[in-house]
DNA sequence: GGCCAGGTTCGCT
DNA sequence: AGCGAACATGGC
């Protein structure tokens, strides 16, 4: 099993394959710059080498698709370039072939936000004092998208109101659980699990991954209704925000909170704001005060920081993830 | 050992 | 409507 202790690598940058083996498919893609692949990459796996079915190791990220039934590992590196990106994407899989680079390439791109615009946000935020900074430190940051729904909705619900240390072993445990196990280069990668496969256990299988029994209820409630057909969550990317955020809250465990950050990292909206999130009062009331890290516990209001974070919108899941962004940064200590 | 963590639901006033 | 409790676990 791979690594996911270790940090990921941060400038190491190879233009041969991470994985040994002839691709089944191999093509080249263009980010729309300022593209920053190794800080992209390491924003969805928190700066490790493996989170839950994420990798991202010298500058190689690493991911296994489903499609439409079969697996297949992607492999994506950078020529190093922020401002001439580009990308080559290696495939392998049996059953995978040309034919599958369409829909590899569009996955890919979206995984990794390849065409936001991020310049609306740069104008904005470099007038002002609070975000200046991160903007000009993580400049080439765009903000990763789920694969699904499911997987989204899953993942959030993991991580509510338990610490980030927490989230990381129940995502970890849930994943190498139920996720479709890829062997390749000697080592094996997974799948985010199918709603199929979270349908057929219990509320006691995901106890035994330190599940709630609260959290395994609604797992398995989605799953099951994902994989029986009753609920389309994937049918809610043509729904407007509100929409979206009403239909997902209809859902047993699921509140602002998890809709708000579905709509940043799930939906690809521009202006999310989880202003409910504890981390994010404490990172919006540092960023008032012009420092780069939270104080002693101090936070504000879901209602002050919502008030507060008015200024950056219509880009307000630009401004959250740079803001989560230098968090992490902050807590690994390097800034 | 106690308290809090990148919330939400449920049962009370 | 608004408020408190319960939820499971890891880290400090």
């Amino acid at each position: 099993m791979l690594d996911d202790k270790s940090t990921a690598g941060g400038s190491a940058q190879r233009t041969s394959p991470a994985s040994p083996g002839p691709p089944a498919v191999s093509f080249q893609m263009t980010p729309r710059p300022p593209y920053d692949h190794a800080l992209t990459a390491s924003h969805i796996t928190f700066n490790r080498e493996r989170y839950g079915a994420d990798v991202y190791r010298e500058g190689h990220f690493l991911r296994v698709l489903d499609l439409n039934g079969r697996l297949a590992l992607v492999d994506v590196a950078w020529n190093g370039d922020v401002d001439a990106p580009l990308l080559t994407v290696w495939a392998y899989g049996s059953g995978t072939g040309e034919a599958d680079a369409p829909e590899i390439e569009r996955t890919v791109g979206w995984l990794l936000g390849v065409e936001q615009d991020l310049a609306p946000f740069y104008r904005l935020a470099l007038a002002d004092d609070g975000l200046a900074p991160l903007v000009r430190r993580f400049r080439g940051l765009h903000v990763p998208q789920a694969a699904s729904v499911f997987e989204a909705l899953v993942m959030a619900i993991l991580a509510q109101q338990v610490s980030s240390a927490v989230a990381r072993i129940l995502r970890s445990a849930l994943v190498d659980a139920y996720g479709a196990p890829f062997e390749h280069g000697g080592a094996t990668y997974r799948a985010f699990p199918a709603p199929a496969a979270l349908a057929g256990a219990s509320v006691e299988d995901l106890r035994a991954l330190k599940l709630s029994a609260r959290k395994a209820e609604y797992v398995l409630d989605i799953a099951r209704g994902v994989a029986s057909g009753a609920l389309d969550l994937e049918a809610l990317h043509d729904r407007p925000d509100a929409e979206i955020e009403e239909e997902l809250c209809r859902i047993r465990g699921v509140g602002p909170w998890t809709a708000h950050w579905l709509l940043i990292r799930t939906f690809d909206r521009a202006d999310g704001f989880p202003s409910g999130d504890l981390a994010l009062q404490r990172h919006v009331t540092a960023v008032m005060q012009g420092k780069a890290a939270p104080g002693d516990g101090v936070r504000m209001t879901g209602d002050e920081a919502l008030e507060a974070s008015r200024r950056w919108s219509p880009h307000r899941s630009y401004a959250t993830t740079y803001l989560f962004a230098a968090a992490r940064r902050v807590s690994a200590g390097e800034l």
